[in-house]
DNA sequence: GGCGATTTGTACGTATGTATT
DNA sequence: CAATACATACGTACAAATCGC
């Protein structure tokens, strides 16, 4: 599996696909993890680097990601949903 | 070939016959992918940015064209009409 | 501490569709 | 029909933070 590139004709658009995609990867437990830079995921889901960016930052807004300067992108710890 | 200039005293809006002119454009193969911006579009026919917007709705209610955000207009892929 | 490589952060310009006045 | 503001998207360049050497 990998990334399913962005589809201009899609009804979304690419950074809500972008950052649905990698929610999915992480939900999947794809990417445990850091994540790939963000210039790198540009080029794999074929879309520019502020796209991406903008994809980031919904995911951070979800709580899914945490992002730092100079380090990277990594999965948010969860909290456990219904400990019952 | 290109555009049929609008003819202001023609029997239909001035939306209708760009509209029309495009879908033939369309179907004669002349355009297969990607339309020219909306902006341009204007300036080939001669006409206001909202009348090619208009003339836009229409082909997508015709299910002719597709139409993104930020991306531009593109022709819709055809979908096969009797498969049996 | 310096230096280079990597990565995120910010800024700008251009193109395009959307919406309102 | 004209003008304006706004959101999305691409591309580029540079700044800032971090890490390994």
């Amino acid at each position: 599996m990998g990334v399913s590139p962005v589809d201009p004709l899609g009804a979304d658009f690419a950074y809500v696909q972008v950052a649905n995609n990698i929610a999915v990867r992480i939900e999947a437990g794809e990417i445990t993890h850091k994540l790939p830079s963000e210039r790198s995921l540009a080029e794999e889901y074929g879309v520019a680097y502020q796209t991406v960016r903008h994809a980031m930052k919904v995911l951070r807004e979800r709580g899914l990601i945490i992002t730092r300067q100079g380090r990277g992108t990594f999965v948010a710890p969860r909290r456990d949903p219904a400990p019952g």
